[in-house]
This record gives C-alpha cells, structure tokens and sequence, in this order.
RNA sequence: GCCCUCGUAGCUUAAUGGAUAAAGCAGGACUCUUCUAAGGUCUUGAUGGGGGUUCGAUUCCCUCCGGGGGCACCA
C-alpha cells in the first residue's frame, strides 16, 4: 500500500479548506430566510445547538452584527427575530427567540415537521441525494495493497474509509472513480526477485503465493542485516526489471497476477469493488520523458548523483525523482499518474486516501504539481491515523510484525457466529451464517468509521469486535427490529401524522431532517465519523421510542399507520446511512 | 534539529469560535407474561501546564511538557 499530513490543496494553502461547497437542506433554507430578512449579503452561519433547549436550528449572527455596527448584541437578536418571524413562510416554525447573549433560536413547528415527514417518506429511496455533484468528476484513489505482500490492518482503514467517501461523493451525484493504486513497482520488487533467485521455490509459490512470497521478502531483510550487499543486489534487480529484461519481467507479472486473485478474494469479503486497477508499473513508460521534460524545463537538477526538484519557495525539502543508478521513484509515478488523470478523466477533485505517515509525499507531489501546472483539479491528501501494535508502535511489514486482514476478518466473523447461536438458536445454519458474517464485518467497518479518520488506532481486539454499545451491531439490530415491525403490520393504510407529537417523536422526526447535512459535511470534510454518530443517534432516538411506545398494538390506527411511517422513515434512512458507510443492514439479526 | 499529527472521564473517542463539554466501554443500581434484552432507565467521572486574541476558546496564536509518524536514492 501507500506507505502512509493535513489535507493539503493544490494551491499549496496548508489549512484544510472546509468551507461549505454543497449546501441542501434546512440549514440553508434558514440561512437563505435570515439573508431575506437582514436585507443585505451577511456571512450567515446556522448551526444545531447542543441542548434542545436551545431550539432545533441557532445563529450567532446577531452578536457578530452588533459588533459590526456597534448596538448591544441581545437587542440586534432580538430586531433579527422580529424581522425573521415577519419572513417566514406561514407555520414553518413554532417559535423564533432571541436569547442570551444574542442567539437567535429557531423551533420547527410540528407542522412542518409533519410535512417533511411526508417528505422523506414517499421519496424514501432518494432521500440523502444530493445534486450538487452533478456533472462532475471525482477520482477517489484508495486501498493500495502491495503486491506479493499480505493485506493487513493498515489496508482496511483506507479501503473503508476509500470506500465510504467514494459511495458518499456519489450520494451527492459525483461521477466516481474508485481506483486502486496498486504498489506494483519499485525497488521491492527487485529485492523480491532477488530474494527468489536465491531461496524461491516454484510449487511453494504456486501453493501458496502470497504467504511464500512475503516470507521471502522478509527472509530478504533478516539475511541484510548480515550481508549487506543484498541491499545493492535488490537495487540492481529493480534496474533490470525498469530497464526490460525478459526473466525479472516474468517473475514481476507472475508474482502480480497470483497476488491480484488473492486481493480479489479480500474484496469481495470487504463488499468493496473498484473501477479502475491501475498500478505504479503503468507510468513505468512516462518515467524517462518526464524526467526529460523536468530537467528541460528548469524544474528539476542534478544533485548527488540523483535528480532531484527543488522546493524551497514550498519550504519542503528537494524531491528526489531519479536514483543515482537512473531508476525511477515513487514520487516520479505519481507525478506521471497525476498528469494521466486529469487529462484522461478531466476530474473536479482527486482524494488520496493514504496515511498520515505519506505527508510528505503527498506536500512534494502537489507541489510538483503546481510547478507543472497540473492544477486542473483540486488535490487532497485524505489522511488518516495509523493503525498502531498493542505497544503503541507502528506495526512494520519488514519485520514481520503485523496483523493480517485476513485474521481481523476470521476473528470477527467467528464472535459474531458465537453471539447469534446464543441469541438466535432457532435460525437456520445459513442464516445464522449470513448474519455472523455481515453483523461481524459491520462491527470492524463501524468501530474504524466511528472514529475521526486522524486519530491513530493502536490494535486492539476486544475494541475491534465489540458488539455492543456504539456499535455496527447496534444499528443492525434497530435496522432488523424495524423491519420485524413493519413485517408483521402488514400494509400500511391511511394515516394522519398530527398524532406523532410525543418528545421522543418529534426528536425522532427532526434527527430525520439532518441527514442530508450529514451527507454533506462528510463530503466537505472527507469524515466519516459524522455520518457514523449521526446514524447512532437516530437509532438510539428509534430505541427509546419503542421501547416505550407499543405500535403495532395500538387500537387508534391512525396513530398506528402514522407511527409506522415514522419507524419506516427511519429504517430507510439507516439502511442507507450503513451503506454510505459499507455496511450492511440485515433483516433479521 | 526541522515538518506533520495527537493530548478531553479509569479506558477508547465526540464536539462549523459559542450557550449546561457529548457518547461508548469498564464500575454501581434497576429492567424481559408485552412488536428481538445485541435493548431501555438511573448513576460515578474529563478539556496536559502557562500565557495571549475574543463579548465568548476543547477549538485560533505563542510557549513548555508528553505520545505517534516522517525528513533525497523505500513505497
């Protein structure tokens, strides 16, 4: 994979820029009112207090207007009010108050609330959808494996989180590219081969590819420390293979293709697919003009043997991108892939989906970018935390210290199985099967997704399989117990919405009005976490309200059929926010 | 040394510069004759230190302390 800073943008402005781009839904519907009402264009900014008490919708506009014009805060909120209730559309809100210091709250009648419902229930399969994606291009690069190289822990936080903001940018109606940049080239390979030609045994390969020829790899590394001319033999491996020669060529495609069927397999575990599978072995060709190209145009310069792209006025340091021995680098790839795909794909955006580690890179490849002009499509790292051993250090490949995704994925798979025989004996095999095998992958996507992408994770079983709580499983089970109830309702019939004016109902009615600035934020700020809360939220509103509330015994049916368009609201909506995710909603659990 | 990143409850984490810092786990007390107890209810408990900007700072700036990662021939 890409060895793992910052999102950095192509204009090289260091601060992540999320400033709202898309905007749909109430928050913008409030902010467009307050602009009416104010009569003049004001930086407004609406946002969701934290206490109920505060109202469904605030602004602190009122208090950044006073000090502009010099008036006490809490009376321009309270003009502000005035002016906003004059303006809004008749029954929308139930209250508009100034309040201390100088907020402005909004309450959304029950009313609207009730019509939004409506809403959301009669367009149940588009609602979240956005349109602001429409027409343009995204390429979402993520994944990365490595190969001849087993995936591990590392992999499945930037293929979930790959994945999830590749189904989100399409959410929004972006054209999206998912690519896996596989690590197919570089001087591993030539110490792979080399590694091969010494020790490599052609059944034990073919037995067993990726196991056999990782253990290689590994071998390759314990005998360097002994005999450290292995080092300089691997490097001159990787020169032959850049430079065409027909054994190293046909050990390299070899070793590829055995290792793509593996990761292929882990694919469809995860319920990730890709559309484009292009690998650093393809700019292989672009290497010598570019590098041509660079040094013609005074960007790049001789320097200790190498060729280097001096960076100061970016205050980076140089980027190497030819060796000394003439091979190509990691660096000279992604340049030549940048260009490649902003002139094959024509892309708004390209999100690299890589560790923190790689900020360097990624500071020196846009960097590059600018001084080539590549600049077409705006560059961001998406960076995430590394997954850490039990000690707190960064698990290494090379020393052989580290947690496959295949054992993650058997471990979590085998929990969950343990669990459904206790809870659900009476299911068949198969289903018990079934559901051990999604609810177990859906507690390791939703305990990595939970998770600002930033922080580092040290590995931790118990965490990583944890059922309960904040958890994968928990959305899964609210998600099947809805659909136990409105299986067994049956069709739902005519219903009057007024009745649904309980707190815990129109809690629940208004957590329906936020996802599709859930959806949103996400996409701005490449999260998941967000999305991750938000979906745990309606489903503990959902939990609280029937465990109270009995629904399908309820004689007034009115109420009834009314309730089961709340409860059936909030099925589609989580079954939705799990896909976002990648994760899985079962019928029965 | 330079750069990136993080520091919030016993543990793992949330919080566009806002109002009473939000959860989960663990601990304690309840709750299944009632649509799945993988649930629900109650409860203990926190912003690393020091400055600054602001009406208001977990958030922005400076500094110190601490963890993790990176810094031209790896990817």
């Amino acid at each position: 994979m890409r060895k793992s800073g910052q999102e950095i943008n192509i204009c090289y402005i260091k601060k992540e820029n999320t400033k709202s781009q898309f905007h749909y839904g109430m928050k913008k519907e409030i902010e467009k009112l307050i602009k009416k009402a104010l009569g003049k264009d004001f930086n407004i900014e609406v946002g969701i207090p934290a206490h109920a008490n505060f109202g469904h919708y605030s602004t602190n506009i009122a208090m950044r207007l006073a000090a502009e014009e010099g008036k006490p805060p809490l009376l321009v909120a309270k003009d502000l009010a005035e002016k906003i209730n004059f303006e809004a559309p008749k029954g929308m809100f139930s209250k508009i108050e100034a309040a201390p210091p100088g907020f402005v709250n909004f309450w959304l009648s029950g009313e609207f609330l009730q019509k939004e419902l409506k809403n959301i229930y009669k367009n149940k399969k588009s609602y979240g959808e956005g349109r602001l994606g429409r027409g343009k291009k995204v390429i979402v690069e993520y994944s990365q494996p490595n190969i001849a190289k087993r995936m591990h822990v590392g992999h499945f936080r930037t293929t979930i989180i790959g994945d999830a903001l590749a189904n989100i940018f399409e959410e929004l109606g972006y054209k999206v590219i998912r690519w896996n940049y596989l690590g197919d080239w570089g001087t591993q390979f030539g110490k792979l081969i080399s590694a091969y030609k010494w020790w490599g045994d052609r059944e034990a390969v073919k037995k067993d590819p990726i196991n056999t020829l990782q253990a290689l790899y590994v071998r390759f590394h314990d005998e360097m420390k002994t005999r450290p001319e292995l080092e300089n033999e691997g490097r001159e491996e990787f020169r032959k293979l850049e430079g065409g020669d027909p054994e190293n060529r046909k050990l390299w495609e070899w070793f590829r293709k055995e290792s793509l069927k593996e990761f292929e397999k882990i694919y469809k575990l995860l319920g990730v697919k890709f559309d484009i599978y292009i690998g650093e072995s393809f700019f292989e060709k672009y290497m010598g003009p570019l590098i041509a190209e660079l040094e013609e145009k005074g960007l790049a310069k001789k320097s200790e043997g190498g060729k280097i792209i001096p960076l100061e006025k970016f205050n980076l340091p140089p980027a190497l991108i030819e060796k000394s021995d003439g091979a190509s680098l990691y660096l000279t790839r992604d340049i030549a892939n940048l260009r490649y795909r902003l002139k094959k794909y024509r892309p708004v955006e390209i999100l690299y989906v890589v560790g923190n580690e790689q900020a360097l890179h990624f500071e020196q490849l846009f960097a590059a970018a600018e001084l080539l002009g590549l600049t077409s499509a705006k560059l961001t790292h998406v960076k995430y935390g590394l997954v850490l051993g039990e000690e707190g250090k960064k698990l290494a490949t090379r020393e052989g210290r580290t947690v496959f995704l295949e054992d993650v994925l058997g471990k979590a798979t085998e929990l969950a199985q343990k669990i459904v025989e206790k809870k659900n004996s009476d299911l068949s095999e198969k289903k018990k099967k079934e559901i051990a095998r999604v609810v177990g992958l859906g507690a390791l996507k939703y305990n990595d997704l939970k998770e600002h992408r930033h922080t580092d994770i040290v590995f931790d079983w118990e965490k990583m399989l944890s059922l309960s709580g904040q958890s994968g499983p928990y959305l899964q089970y609210t998600y099947a117990r809805l659909s136990s109830i409105l299986r067994k309702s049956g069709r739902i019939g005519s219903f009057d919405l007024k009745h649904l004016s309980s707190e815990s109902e129109i809690t629940i009615q208004k957590k329906l009005l936020d996802f599709p600035e859930e959806i949103e934020k996400s996409a701005e700020q490449f999260t998941t976490n967000n999305l991750a809360l938000y979906l745990y939220e309606l489903a503990n509103a959902v939990n609280r309200f029937y465990e109270l509330t009995p629904i399908l015994k309820d004689e007034d049916k009115s109420r009834r059929n009314a309730r089961l368009v709340l409860i059936d609201s909030a099925r589609n909506v989580l079954k939705k926010g799990l896909g976002l995710l990648g994760v899985e909603a079962p019928e029965e659990i």
